[in-house]
DNA sequence: TGGGATGGGGTTTTT
DNA sequence: CCCCATCCCA
């Protein structure tokens, strides 16, 4: 197969997919057939004879990895076995599993998320004798997020962290375990302590590819650097505009460090839309002009096609819910869709549950994705734990989740005591309960030392037993039947059966999880510690995400995907922009900005948005305002309520205009 | 000493 | 509304 470029691409696209040698930087707006472009370019290098295993294709979720694959797979026609297609923390947490002992991780080390983070970071605070309420966690685990990957540095205002900063990282040492900002820290820290290893990369990977750029954190972006500094072989490719992660680190400022560090670099420009109608264009490059601080460009489309926009102003969360399931049906049958046609967006998770029980109630299909993460849920989270406590004994943090989950008798002051010996005999909690429950005489009562060695001896069992060839889903069942863990969630619930079930229903998901990834061929490994390494950085997705029902989820969410109709709820001043986003720094309005301009710009055809007048917000009913980027998009664009939508029209019509003069006054 | 009952508070976005 | 922490009882 000869690949004629410019027959499926247009020349920009053509030519930023023929750019192979030296780096290149390719501004890609949204729709412009980034993806499209950037899986020819592949096809195209590895058809001009660049070997699979020296490319590196780095993107910002695993389900775009995933589907890059796939796609360059269709396109060629060939497995992809060889080629590198991964996120960031997932590339780093491969390098750490090969090199990981240069650096003093054992085998099987832990990745510890947030709430593990959190977790550990209240333990060290209680080890450092300062009381955890004192402080909020939350921002602590940011500061220290922020430390870690060089954003911040500790100065006079938070220096009294420094040591609870060192607790922690020596706690993590300690546990065998790293975090998710270890994922590119601790590589950058090998790469710089052991060249050689540094060496080998760069002549792996010498091309590199980078989706996303504009979502990419400084540490991101000197993990790419080092590895391309010498072959230079490194294209980037992002969307200023779209840039909607600073909160985590991305810094679009890389695109001027890339400018620089690349002096010699190509810079291409794709701005045709192949996505939306014109309507949604116009409004989306009116609303974007706003932003000061942007690289300019300017979407167009050969579509002159007229789309809908439409605003409307329902009284509470149930009538936007009501009516975005009654509109969904409206719509689908007008225009012959299918439900997956359909994007409900949302700037936060708490909007969800009114919406979902309007779907539920009109039976419309769904799925969301976003929300809390299959893995982070309670019950999930524990069998987890269980099994990592099973590959890392030194695993505290699992430790002390299940050491009493299901109950065993071992509360604070037992606890303590397994404590005290651990110190005394400077060894593991873990060393320090197996030692203890099998002495003689250790003043704990008859009953709790038996539970606590029967623990210990099951963790030893299935150590011995998932490590064997034995099929790992059986064993997990039979464990699970061990422990009694499904008693154990209906005693949890005695007053909510079904809550109760639906864990349980979670829980046998997991299973299959564990199922089916045994029967994956593609696997990269089979040892427990693989398992574990797969879905610790599994992303929001749900483990099953079907055709034909409608999405669900967040703005950050949605970003990369499109749909015929978009619906976009709760667009409140507070809620986008966000009142905390707002509050922790007013410059975040333009990222707030940025975000209202990603979910406009999902939409093909259609975009609704809703704007309640009152909202239930915890426990009570507020006003609301309509969201301030309302103002700034082409009014004769917009869509007021129709005669028929709500019954008194005229005061619907006339609201917007009021709550803009309120807003630019309150504003001003 | 651990577990159940009671009261207070809360996540904006996610690898 | 639900989860977590604390308090008091068995």
């Amino acid at each position: 197969m000869a690949l004629q470029l410019t027959t499926v691409l247009n020349s920009e696209q053509a030519d930023a997919a023929a750019t192979i040698e030296g780096p290149v930087l390719i501004i890609a707006g949204a729709g412009s057939g980034k993806t499209r472009m950037i899986t020819y370019r592949i096809a195209y290098m590895l058809e001009q004879g660049i070997p699979q295993s020296e490319i590196l294709a780095l993107t910002f979720t695993n389900k775009a990895a995933a589907e890059m694959t796939e796609r360059i797979r269709m396109i060629t026609g060939k497995p992809m076995a060889k080629l590198t297609t991964s996120t960031f923390h997932a590339f780093g947490l491969a390098i750490l599993k090969r090199h990981g002992s240069y650096l003093g991780y054992a085998k099987g080390f832990s990745v510890y998320d947030t709430s593990d983070k959190i977790g550990m970071l209240k333990a060290s605070l209680v080890e450092l004798q300062i009381d955890p309420k004192s402080v909020d966690l939350y921002s602590l685990a940011e500061l220290i997020s922020a430390v870690k990957t060089g954003r911040k540095k500790f100065s006079t205002d938070n220096m009294e962290y420094k040591p609870l900063y060192a607790e922690y990282n020596s706690h993590l040492k300690l546990y065998n375990a790293v975090d998710f900002d270890d994922l590119i820290m601790q590589p950058l820290v090998l790469f710089r302590d052991f060249p050689e290893l540094l060496e080998y990369y760069r002549n792996r990977y010498r091309y590199i590819l980078v989706d996303e750029f504009q979502d990419t954190s400084l540490q991101q972006y000197q993990l790419v650097y080092i590895l391309a500094s010498i072959h230079r072989n490194l294209c980037v490719v992002g969307d200023d505009d779209q840039s909607i992660y600073s909160w985590r680190g991305a810094d679009f400022r890389n695109i001027t460090n890339f400018e620089k560090d690349f002096p010699e670099s190509k810079e291409i420009k794709l701005e045709q839309n192949y996505r939306s109608t014109g309507t949604i264009i116009q409004a989306a490059n009116t609303l974007i002009k706003n932003n000061v601080k942007r690289k300019k460009k300017l979407l167009w489309t050969g579509d002159d096609k007229r789309g809908i926009i439409a605003l409307s102003y329902p009284e509470d969360e149930t009538q936007e819910a009501d009516f975005i399931a009654d509109k969904i049906k409206e719509v689908m049958i007008k225009n012959s869709l299918r439900y997956d046609n359909f994007g409900i967006l949302l700037r936060t998770n708490n909007l969800l549950t009114a919406i979902e029980q309007a779907l539920l109630s009109s039976n419309i299909p769904y799925t969301v994705s976003g929300g809390q993460s299959f893995f982070q849920r309670k019950e999930i989270k524990d069998i987890i734990a269980y099994l990592r406590v099973i590959a890392n004994f030194d695993d505290e943090v699992s430790l002390l989740r299940i050491i009493n989950t299901p109950k065993r008798g071992i509360g604070k002051s037992t606890l303590q005591f397994y404590r005290n010996i651990a110190e005394q005999k400077k060894c593991s909690l873990f060393s320090a309960i197996s030692a203890a429950s099998h002495a003689e005489d250790t003043g704990i009562r008859e009953s709790i030392k038996r539970n606590s060695s029967e623990l210990i001896d099951l963790i030893h069992l299935y150590k011995e037993q998932l490590f064997s060839k034995k099929n790992k889903t059986s064993l997990v069942k039979a464990m699970l039947t061990d422990i009694s863990y499904k008693n154990h969630l209906i005693a949890e619930h005695p007053d909510n059966e079904q809550l109760a079930q639906w864990k349980i229903k979670n829980v046998d998901v997991f299973v299959s999880i564990i199922e089916r990834w045994e029967r994956n061929p593609d696997k990269k490994g089979d040892s427990l510690y693989d398992f574990l390494n797969s879905i610790s950085l599994a992303g929001k997705t749900e483990p099953d995400q079907e055709a034909g029902k409608v999405n669900l989820m967040t703005v950050h969410a949605s970003k990369g995907l499109e749909f015929h109709t978009v619906f976009l709820a709760g667009v409140e001043d507070h809620i986008i922009p966000h009142k905390r986003s707002l509050e922790e720094d007013p410059e975040n309005i333009e990222e707030e900005r940025r975000l209202f301009y990603v979910a406009i710009t999902r939409a093909r055809n259609n975009l609704y948005m809703t704007s309640c007048r009152t909202r239930k917000y915890m426990r009570e009913v507020i006003d609301t305002v309509p969201s301030r980027f309302l103002i700034e998009l082409p009014p004769e664009l917009v869509e007021q309520p129709g005669e028929d939508t709500v019954a008194d029209t005229e005061s619907a019509v006339n609201y917007f205009e009021l709550m803009r003069q309120k807003l630019i006054a309150g504003i001003s």
